[in-house]
Order: structure tokens, then C-alpha cells, then sequence
DNA sequence: GTGAAAGCGCTAACAG
DNA sequence: CTGTTAGCGCTTTCAC
């Protein structure tokens, strides 16, 4: 049985009200009173029970994490631990703890939402990607409960506060980055369009290639799945076509190690031959031969602005919702050259 | 304000006691009732408090997480997510949530754990990776908490449950497969001996090669840390050796990669004139080129496993404390090959 | 089988 | 400034 705020008043000499204003670091409490109570404390290691506090008060001091894709998603992706160190970070500062789904499934996804937001065990929500079809969202939008995405909201239900890249810009800055490199023969190596993240970055290519005026030969884009293989049969693809391109856009670094790997195999040099540029920077980037140039997302500031969106939506949960965009960065490594001659 | 018990209970006609009995599928109430009960609470969207019962029963149903590296040790590896789904298929299972720690620093996870324990938030405690001075683990025996350890207990204190793997036999096994195939000069890649981890499989390999009677060249063991640089200068030195090695066994994958780029750099081609094999399976094994072999560590059932051992330890703290071993498994890809005659 | 009542440990008026 | 008094929403004897 552990200590309670009654027996440190009773051997302080105190009303339990006292000792709980003396935690509180109530002003109206002499601190005389205050030294005499955390002495007690002390000596008897008191420490709160934060279920009786959170009964009262009716909040935890807890955010809840949705991981949508804990499966698989995660797993494949260095950005899951860097988004969840992000939220961290800050609700470490405001004193927050941090709640995960266990769920592996939608539906128990779902159903843990459902068991955290229900069972008052969280004050707040972040969501970790959403997809079309998703319960989840349209739940916590139901309940009135505050809640941040991270990724776009897929159908255009107002009145949700997310935090996103501009991933069509930062596609459109990338590639612009190759074209300024004289590159113009430039291709396209992504995956399912499945998610937004990925379809707006196809977009965003399209649109550099389009301002500059630049046409994109037939094949260029390749949509496979991660998975070596495929990644050979993309550039074998490519390899017997008239013109093989000079630059190559991944969707993301581990896109980008698949082709690097593959295009070793084939014997074409990067950067010498060929270009190589990524989203998401990761420290795998750096790891590689050579280094990829990357699109930096800050995953981290991903997280950590959700985190403080959640926070305010927590003390005032009328405040309007809003949408904030962290801004990308090229990192540049030594996958990237400029095009000497070669003009179109 | 949501619904209560008692709303349901004035609902029903019964008593609120009567509604706590069929919530917990009380054998001693009738059907009938139960029916009664049920419905109402469909009717009113009723559900638990959590808080409310975690006051009374003195449990929480969750579990804390303790990442002692959230700041760059998870990052830079896919362990992380994968111990935790692990974790997470069994807590869902057993109906336990997770609830994370979010400090940086060791004294800020210190913090966290405390608040955690003393705070009731938590029935038992995962703790990822032990170091040596640790106060967390201490902390924990002194309080008498339910936990466990993934990884191996630093000082030998006695009363830890811990999941590991053999790390030391891994590494052995994984060297013998190597001299299996033929290799006598296989050298060693890895990184600071802080960890046990890592120290372990270094003597695994000692191990190995000691059995095998294979004296190790001079210069053979390359400590470095996770850095492309580094990697191609430990390579460089290796290569201005009487003997370059035929084989190398990096201690995660995120060495193989190093390895891998440098070696592709140096013109050397795996497996044709080196095999690389190492340990920590994970999905990025399959997408470099060649796809490596791997000592797959299992780390999914490292964490189901944990989570296993915590919630009996909350069942009965009296348990003994026991150790589990997950096996390890190689995984045979294209990083590996027979030498051909090349003997000794 | 079911109800009444007494808390779990804390906070928050309301007095004084 | 500090004590008294009600609960928060649930579980759990102990009666009936």
C-alpha cells in the first residue's frame, strides 16, 4: 500500500487539501507550510496517483498515438521512430506522456481509438498518416475530440488541424533542382499511389517537367513496389529505351537504395553516369555509396509541431483548426552532378 | 460529460453495483438482466472510465515502454518499430496498452520511469537495452516492479527477467558458416564494445575462429563507428594487408551497407571476391545489391516474448525470474559464397 | 440475484 | 491562509 496525500497531512499536521495545494505549488499556501509539507513528503517518499488525480480532473496528461500502419509501414521506414522522438520532445517539455495502438489491423486500430478515447486515457490524438478509407478520423471528428493528423486529410473534411509537408512543392523543387542541374532526361522510381505522400510527389514531378518544358519520354515513371526486383526490372525497362535518362527522382531513400544497388549491377556510375536524388533524409542516406542526396521532410519537427498543434487543441478545443506545413530541404550529398553537354 | 454507471443503472432499474456485475460478466446475475443491462448500455453509448476503475483495482492495464536510446539509437536502427509491434501483438492480445517514455537524456527517462511507477500509471515495464550505469534497472529492483529486459542485465544482479539472444553463440554460428563455406580470412566489422551486444558477437567470432583453430591476421577487427568514412578507410587499411579478407561479418546491417558501398567502390565484387554476411535481419537486407545474408536476431519475438514474461510477472510478482533465449536464424541471400580452393 | 453503502486518492468549492 | 466537505466513476463487501 503505498503512501497518500492523507498520511502525509496527518503527520504533517495538515489537511489533505493542504497537501494537495502544496503540490500544486498553490500561491495561497505559506511557505512555511509549503517547507513543512514537502519535508513530510519527502520522508515518507510520497508520489501521486495519478489515476485518482486523472479521475478528477478528467484528463491524463497523456496524448495518444495512432499508427496506422504499424505493420508494415513502419517497419519499412525510418520515419517512425523520428516522428514519435518529435512528439516526444514536446510532450516531454509540457509533461504529457505518450500512448501507443497496439492494434495491427484497421479494425483493432480502430478499436483502440475507440478504447482510449472512451475510456478518457487520453486528452488528445496524433494520427500517423491517414488513408482513404479510414475510420478513425471520422470518428474522432464525430466525438469532438481533439485530434492532429500527420499527412493530409484524405476526403476534405473541414475542421482538421494537420501538419504535412508541401509534398507537390518539394517534388516540384527537387526536380527543378535537377533541371537546374542540366538535367532534362529525368525519371521517376516511386511506389503504390495508394497514399497521398506518394501521388503528390509524382505530381509535383510532373509540374517541374511541365514548367520547364521539358517532355517526359514514355516509361520514365516507374511505380513499383519496394522490392529488389522489381527495381531491376524498372531500370532494365529503362535500359532499353532509346534515351536512358541522367537523373533519377526516388520517392524515398529506401527507393533510392534499390536503385542505387541496381544500377551498380548494371554497371552505371553514380553520380558519374547518372544522378540519384531522394525524399526523406535519413541517416541511411549517408550510409550509402555514394551518399544520396536527399529532400529532407524533418520528420522530427513532423512530430514535434503535431505534438504542440494537439497540446492547444487540448486546452482550448474551440480554436480553429488549421493547417501548418514544415518546410523541406535539400540535403545534398554526393549522388547529384551537373549534366556537362547533353542538351536536349 | 459522459455517460456513468449510474446513468445506465437509473436506465435499467437496477442498481449500479448491478451494472458493474454484468460489465464483468458476473456469473452471478441472470441473463435476463444482463440482457437488460446491455442493451441500456448500447442505447446510451455507454463506456468504462478507465481511470475511474484503474483508482479502485490498483491496476492499469497498460505497460510501460523504457527506450533508453530514443534519441539515436532506435533511429539509426529498424529494431525499434519491430520490438515494439512485438510488444504490441501480445499486449492487444492480453488487452494491455503501451505507454512510451518520452525523455532524452538518461536522467530524463529516469524521470519518466519514476513517474510512471510511483505514479500508478503503469503495471509492469519493458526496458529496451540495458547499459551498465543504469539507474532505471536498479530503481526498479528497489521498487519491486514487475519488468523486464530486453537484453542482458549489465552488473550481475540477480532477480531479472531478461530476453535476449545468444548473442555470443549467434556470432559463433554465424563465423562457422562462414569457415563452412571455406572462408579462413574473414574479418570483422562493427562498432563501439559499449554495448553488450556488440562486445558478445565480437567474441562469438573470437570463439569461432579460436574453435577452428584460424589464427586472425593483424588488423582484421575493424571498431569503427556507424560512418561511411570510416567504413572506407577501415576498408583501405585492410586492403594494404599481405592478405585481404575473403569474407566479412558485419555486426548490423547498417555496417553491411557501409561495407557494401565501399567495397563497390574499391571495385571489389560481392560475393564474387568477398562474401558479407551480419547480423539484424531487416526488410533493408532484401533491397541492397546483392540482397545480404543475415543473422536474423528475431527482434518481433523479443518483444512479444517480453511483453509475455511482464504480464505473468504482474500476474504473480513472486514468480521467479527467468531468462529467454530467442533463437537466431541465418537467412541465406546473395552477399555469401564458397571459396573455391584458396585454402589456408 | 440484486441493492446499499463504503471507499479508492485526489481536487475543488465553500467556509472560516 | 487553511480546514471541511463533497464528490469524480467505479468496485466490492455485506446484507436481504
Amino acid at each position: 500500500m503505498s503512501i497518500t496525500i492523507k498520511d502525509v497531512a496527518k503527520k504533517a499536521n495538515v489537511a489533505p487539501s493542504t497537501v494537495s495545494r502544496v503540490i500544486h505549488d498553490s500561491p495561497s499556501i505559506s511557505e512555511r507550510t509549503k517547507r513543512k509539507v514537502r519535508k513530510v513528503m519527502q520522508e515518507l517518499g510520497y508520489h501521486m496517483n495519478a489515476n485518482a488525480r486523472n479521475l478528477v480532473t478528467k484528463s491524463t496528461k497523456t496524448i495518444g498515438i495512432v499508427m496506422k500502419n504499424s505493420a508494415k509501414e513502419s517497419l519499412r521506414n525510418p520515419f517512425f521512430p523520428e516522428v514519435i522522438r518529435g512528439i516526444g520532445a514536446f510532450c516531454h517539455m509540457e509533461g504529457y506522456s505518450l500512448s501507443l495502438t497496439t492494434g495491427e489491423s484497421e479494425e483493432a486500430i480502430y478499436e483502440d481509438v475507440v478504447k482510449m478515447v472512451q475510456g478518457r486515457r487520453v486528452d488528445g490524438m496524433i494520427v500517423l498518416y491517414s488513408k482513404k478509407d479510414d475510420k478513425v478520423v471520422p470518428y474522432l471528428l464525430e466525438q469532438q475530440f481533439p485530434f492532429v493528423l500527420i499527412g493530409k486529410p484524405g476526403t476534405e473534411t473541414g475542421g482538421i488541424t494537420f501538419i504535412d509537408n508541401e509534398n507537390v512543392k518539394a517534388a516540384r523543387d527537387l526536380t527543378h533542382f535537377m533541371i537546374g542541374l542540366g538535367h532534362r532526361k529525368i525519371a521517376y522510381f516511386g511506389g503504390s499511389l495508394d497514399y497521398e505522400v506518394v501521388s503528390d510527389r509524382l505530381r509535383g514531378y510532373h509540374e517541374a517537367l511541365e514548367k520547364s518544358k521539358i517532355s517526359l519520354p514514355e516509361g520514365y515513371v516507374k511505380l513499383l513496389s519496394l522490392n529488389r526486383e522489381e527495381g531491376i526490372q524498372a531500370l532494365e525497362e529503362l535500359l532499353v529505351l532509346p534515351e536512358f535518362p541522367t537523373a533519377f527522382v526516388a520517392v524515398d531513400i529506401l527507393y533510392a537504395v534499390i536503385l542505387l544497388g541496381a544500377l551498380t549491377e548494371k554497371g552505371i556510375k553514380v553520380p558519374e553516369q547518372v544522378s540519384v536524388v531522394c525524399f526523406n533524409n535519413s541517416e541511411i542516406a549517408e550510409l550509402t555509396s555514394p551518399p544520396v542526396t536527399t529532400m529532407d521532410v524533418h520528420t522530427y519537427q513532423l512530430g514535434y509541431e503535431a505534438a504542440k498543434c494537439v497540446c492547444e487543441l487540448i486546452l482550448d478545443p474551440k480554436i480553429m483548426e488549421k493547417s501548418v506545413r514544415i518546410p523541406t530541404k535539400i540535403i545534398k550529398r554526393e549522388s547529384h552532378q551537373t549534366v556537362i553537354s547533353q542538351s536536349k
